[in-house]
DNA sequence: GCATGTCAAGAGCGCTGCTCTCGTAACGAT
DNA sequence: ATCGTTACGAGAGCAGCGCTCTTGACATGC
């Protein structure tokens, strides 16, 4: 006699309340305990980070046997992914949310904004930073279903990029890519065609070299080296902010 | 039986018995199976994984029985101590061998060089790269074993900094350093009291870099964006050079 | 020769991911 | 309203894990 079906057929009138599937109490229950199993495994996360993770322990959370979970996620793997998922969404979130405080117009003043943001986030949910930046999960392969959160914080850097150029922010390159690299980069220059390869990779390069610092600050490789992260960090926003030539 | 023959790989002088017990038999039998079990460790761990590595396992390869190994490694993690400053040995190896194969006198060459052995080290030891720039074990704090390692890899890169500046091959800095971003260099600049702030950012901001991109190009997130990692960072280690004033 | 300390081995604890079965409750169609 | 199908929670169970404790064999130091 599961909690879930009694409150479910307590709270619930019978009556069409989406105009979705005709199946109406056991789906409904289906999500909404789907979304409190993931948050759950999200609070898990949060706190012991992606190895401590364990299936029996949300199961237990969520007042469930450890092997009624499985009708929900086939596997661990499947939860993590679906985290996975989830924090790629959230790190699309705080990086729309920072980079919408810059006015617009401040091309560079977005370009510190969104980087802020980043790191904030690395911060604020260092185990999501990790599950997305750190060491892959030995036999785990991306889900298609990463691909649209990651394009959307790509997106907010590449719209800096464009905006950028538009309006004269960001001068042009001088020296034209290489042959080689500009053919390394194809993949990239199919998604975003209106953008020259030169800014592309200049944008790719800082992009990672602001997760590369980050990381390094947040696996600890700072300790002992670098006293002040943060003021590091806004330094080299700054520096890369000019590499990308943005005006100040 | 079940001997997991010692690799060529391990080259370890360093493990060695002080010389206050000079009882035979025993102490010798005791530092021969030490080294074979991290032997064993180092190719479970280069096989699956840090996340994979099981006492047990490494016990059965060994032809012991699990709690056996408890007499050499009090735990999993100390085991995994022990192999993450054999990695880190094993990069300052590469990164000096390296950077070795260029002319002395050749400072762009020598960080090119550097640059390379980096990348090819990660790639040729993914898990090991795993375990020194990826997340890291939950519990887990850096003994003060992996300082000297780490500081070996380190100063291949300041060497080349330090000689760079003496031949004049790297030109000084035109723009000093903001007295914030001086003062959370602090410790770095205790180490290497010789080389300017200016030059330590500009070095510590492009090791970073490079470490990022190639964690970056490792842990997948390269997949569908850059087609030829390998021309990519070459592209970037020049381009670094350019940014620490080498001239070509 | 005897006491001391070291060692491999075994049993066992509590935990993990995962599978299978079973009785029940909700469902769609008749 | 009834009937077969399906989804579901619960429970037992398997193999594996890290780790602890005890036991008996054996080398070492006096």
């Amino acid at each position: 006699m599961g909690r879930v079906s009694t409150k479910a057929s307590d709270t619930s009138p019978e009556m069409k309340e989406m105009p979705s599937k005709a199946t109406g109490v056991r789906s409904r229950v289906r999500t909404e305990l789907t979304r409190e199993i993931l948050a759950t495994a999200k609070h898990h996360l949060a706190t012991q980070g992606a190895a401590g993770l364990s299936l029996r322990a949300v199961a237990r959370d969520v007042g469930m046997v450890s092997s009624a979970i499985y009708r929900y996620f086939p596997s661990r793997d499947d939860l993590l992914t679906a985290l996975i998922v989830a924090a790629y969404d959230d790190l699309a979130d705080a990086l729309e949310a920072g980079e919408a405080k810059a006015k617009r117009a401040d091309i560079r003043g977005r370009w510190v904004a969104a980087g802020r943001a980043l790191r904030q986030w690395a911060i604020d949910f260092p185990h999501e930073w990790g599950l997305i930046y750190g060491t892959p999960i030995p036999g785990y392969i991306a889900p298609p279903d990463t691909i649209s959160p990651v394009l959307r914080a790509t997106t907010v850097l590449v719209g800096i990029l464009r905006d950028g150029l538009a309006d004269g922010s960001i001068s042009r390159v001088r020296a034209p890519l290489a042959a080689s690299a500009k053919r390394a980069t194809a993949p990239l220059r199919l998604t975003f065609p209106d953008v020259s390869p030169e800014h592309l990779v200049r944008g790719f390069s800082a992009w990672v070299s602001l997760i590369g610092l980050i990381s390094f600050e947040l696996f600890g490789h700072m300790n002992n080296v670098i006293d002040a992260p943060g003021v590091l960090f806004d330094h080299e926003l700054s520096r890369l902010a000019d590499d990308l030539l943005i005006s100040p």
